[in-house]
Parts: structure tokens; C-alpha cells; sequence
DNA sequence: TGCAAGACTATTGTATACCAAATCCGTTCG
DNA sequence: CGAACGGATTTGGTATACAATAGTCTTGCA
């Protein structure tokens, strides 16, 4: 993707999840462009991208609202993640080289470091936590898993997510990495695909806490 | 989608699996439009989806070619359809209604209808075959779900699929469906989740037999 | 002759303007 | 009060032009 696609991307993803559009408000590809200050043409290729992770719904007559993500709907998101994630941690188990390895190590030292102090780096957290995910997905070697993960894990969702955790729970997501590398040095893809599975899940009901 | 554009993405898909761009083929959006007999707008779009759906891949420089599908691959999206739609059977089966159930005791009997014969009617076993796990997924009500298992169901796939079926798999293959509709009346998720498992499982080593 | 720099070409991304078709909404009339 | 009509909105599509960039080819130099 290029500038000002990305742009408009951006753009209403932020307007829509900073609650300045909130769900069933319409959006029009003028007032967007408008907004973005880009033409229609950008705008309407970040609209396919958002309507095909479900930020934005059409109605019958293809104009476009803001989508609703219900409680059922986010559950449906972290048990398909669940799936698909652990699934992917399984493949990988079998594809791992010690260089990648090498590298989910530094990766979840570069976490911990970040919990350590009294007032974690939740910003570093976030980066090293999505590195480590990603490399899991990249050994999977699955283009088309790649594909639907991508538009699976929100970002955003992630952040709520990490957000919510306490000191003690950051410690234990990385504890379960820290597992995570074992079951990879081990190339046991069930134990891989196990903890994964718990490690999602329990992201959910981070989640789900009330705040 | 529209007219045009969804006439471009006909039109191309049926190009690449017609074989007439083998893998590797680059293609262009202008060469495109000027095939499809529309302007590079709605071509545009089509690669869009053709892209999600890995049909075509692009370079580091969003040059397009025709995309490659290892056996591998098709191995991992047998899989991945397997889970997801195994997973979307049990939702069903926690929301299945006694009208969807009757709907899909139509289709079964279209089917078994279709295959009675000495030559069976593959064209009337695919369209309710679609239509049996469309109602299914339909059932489930999960939209991330749908849109996933959307670009994972390719019909060639399932087309060619159902070509190296005997009688007797045809056959098998209704007998599944029926076994599923009981796991339904049932309402029955573990059960209804087992039986699509095997079926779309059954499925791949019918579309990986030598033909 | 071999190679590298630079010119040329091809292709995509973007902007802009415009039109057609479908749809929505407000108004008016029965 | 409700329904039908008509204008306003909005999206889908076409056409054209231009910028940026990547790929290709040519040519000149060592």
C-alpha cells in the first residue's frame, strides 16, 4: 500500500476507534476524503481494507456505517485467534531454527526488562510482545494463515488487552513466552500449540475485565 | 460489489485457473481492463480480493503476478477450512433453528437426488452442496467467521474436489451431511464439530488422490 | 569484451471531473 | 395519517492526466 492510502487507513481506524464515529454512524466517502485530505480514490481502498476487518459494515445499498463490535463478537475473535494462533505455534514448532529462536529470546528479554520497573514500558512491551507473535507466524511458513491472522489480531485490542494487565500478569504472559520457547527448543508442537492456546485465552479475560 | 467489478473478478479468476496465466504470470491493471472491457477502477478492485484470496501475489514494488499454490498449501487450506468450519458447525449446532434444519434436510435430498442417477447431476451436487454449508455457516452467525471462511472456500477447489468423488464417496459424502443434520436435531456441537471435521478432512485426500 | 551509469519505459498510485444508477429523505397531496 | 413523488445524496464506474518508482535497455568507457 502507498502514502495516502495508508493515510486514509489510518486515519478513519483512529476516527472510528476513538470513538469520534461511533458505531452506526454513516460514512461517506467524500466527507472521509475530506477528512484525510486525499481524494475518494484512497479513501475507497482503505474502506475495502477496514470492511474486511469488520471496522465498517454496508448497508444493502453499499453505504458504508460504522460496525458495532459486540461483547459475543470479540469473544468470537479471541477463540478463532485462539485457534488459528495456536495452530500457527504448532507449525512453527516443527519449522524453528535456532537463529529464530535466538531471536524470541531477545525478544521476550527485551519484555521482561520492559515490566520491570515499578511503572512497566507498556509501549515497549507492546512492540517486543507483537515481534514475538509475528516471528511465531512467519516460521509457521502459512501465507494464507498470515493473511487471516493479520486481520484477527487488532492492535487496538491488544493494547485494551495489555492495558488491563497487572503487574503480576505482564510477569506471567512473558512466563508463558519464556514456556513457549521451551516447547519450541523441544520442536513439540503439541506443548506449542497448548500454551498458546491457554496464553490467548487468558488474554480474553484480561480483556474482558471490567476496567 | 458491482457489475463491473465483479465481472473483472470473474474474469481474472477464471484466467488464472483456466490456466491462461500460469503462475508467475505478471499481470497489469491496464492489460487487465483492457481484457475485461471495463476501466482499471473496478480492476483494481478485483485484485483487491484476488489478492485476499491468494490468487495473485505482488512484489515488493505492488507488481502483480499470478500466485504459485503448492501442494502444501492447499494441504494447509484443507486444514484451515477443516478447523473453521468445524468450529462454525458446532456454533450452528447451539443455534439451529427447526426451519434452517428443514432447509438443510432440502438441500441433502437434492443431493442424494443428484447422484442417484447412473451419471450423477455434479452440477445440481455442487450448487446444493454450496448451499447445505452456506445455510451451516449462515447458522453459526459469526461474521468474522463468514467473511474467513469465505476466502478459504474456493469453488474450484470444492469443484474439483467433487470430479475425482466416485459414486460411492458421493454417496458417502450425503451420508455425512445426514449424519450432521442429526448432530443438529441433536443439537449436539461436539458431534456436529466431529463429523465436518472428517468431512472436509475426507475432502482433501479425495482432492490430493492422482486422478 | 564486460560492466556500469544513465536514459527510457512500464506500471502503479493518486487526483480530478463527470455521469449513471440506486437510494434516502422530506414534502406534499389524497 | 399514510403513501407517492421528486429532489438530494451517495456510490460505482469511466476517462484522463500526472507523479513516483521500478525495471529494462542502451550506450559509452575501461
Amino acid at each position: 500500500m502507498s502514502r495516502a492510502s495508508d493515510q486514509a487507513y489510518a486515519n478513519i481506524r483512529s476516527l472510528i476507534l476513538a470513538g469520534d464515529a461511533p458505531p452506526g454512524t454513516q460514512l461517506t466517502e467524500a466527507q472521509l476524503a475530506d477528512i484525510c485530505g486525499v481524494s475518494r480514490t484512497p479513501v475507497r481502498d482503505a474502506l475495502r481494507r477496514l470492511e474486511a476487518e469488520l471496522y465498517i459494515v454496508r448497508s444493502d445499498s453499499q453505504r458504508v456505517f460504522v460496525a458495532d463490535w459486540s461483547r459475543e463478537e470479540v469473544d468470537e475473535m479471541f477463540t478463532l485467534r485462539g485457534m488459528l494462533e495456536s495452530h500457527a505455534a504448532a507449525r512453527a514448532a516443527r519449522r524453528m531454527t535456532p537463529n529464530r529462536i535466538a531471536e524470541l529470546v531477545a525478544a521476550n528479554a527485551r519484555i521482561e526488562a520492559a515490566i520491570e520497573p515499578d511503572v512497566p514500558d507498556v509501549a515497549t512491551f507492546l512492540e517486543c510482545n507483537r515481534l514475538f507473535h509475528a516471528i511465531i507466524i512467519e516460521v509457521a511458513a502459512s501465507p494464507r494463515l498470515s493473511t487471516i491472522l493479520a486481520a484477527l489480531v487488532e492492535q487496538p485490542v491488544v493494547r485494551r488487552t495489555a492495558a488491563r494487565y497487572g503487574r503480576a500478569e505482564l510477569a506471567r504472559s512473558a512466563h508463558e513466552h519464556g514456556e513457549l520457547i521451551q516447547a519450541f527448543i523441544a520442536a513439540d508442537s503439541d506443548w506449542a500449540q497448548a500454551v498458546m492456546s491457554g496464553h490467548i485465552r487468558r488474554a480474553f479475560h484480561a480483556f474482558n475485565k471490567v476496567a
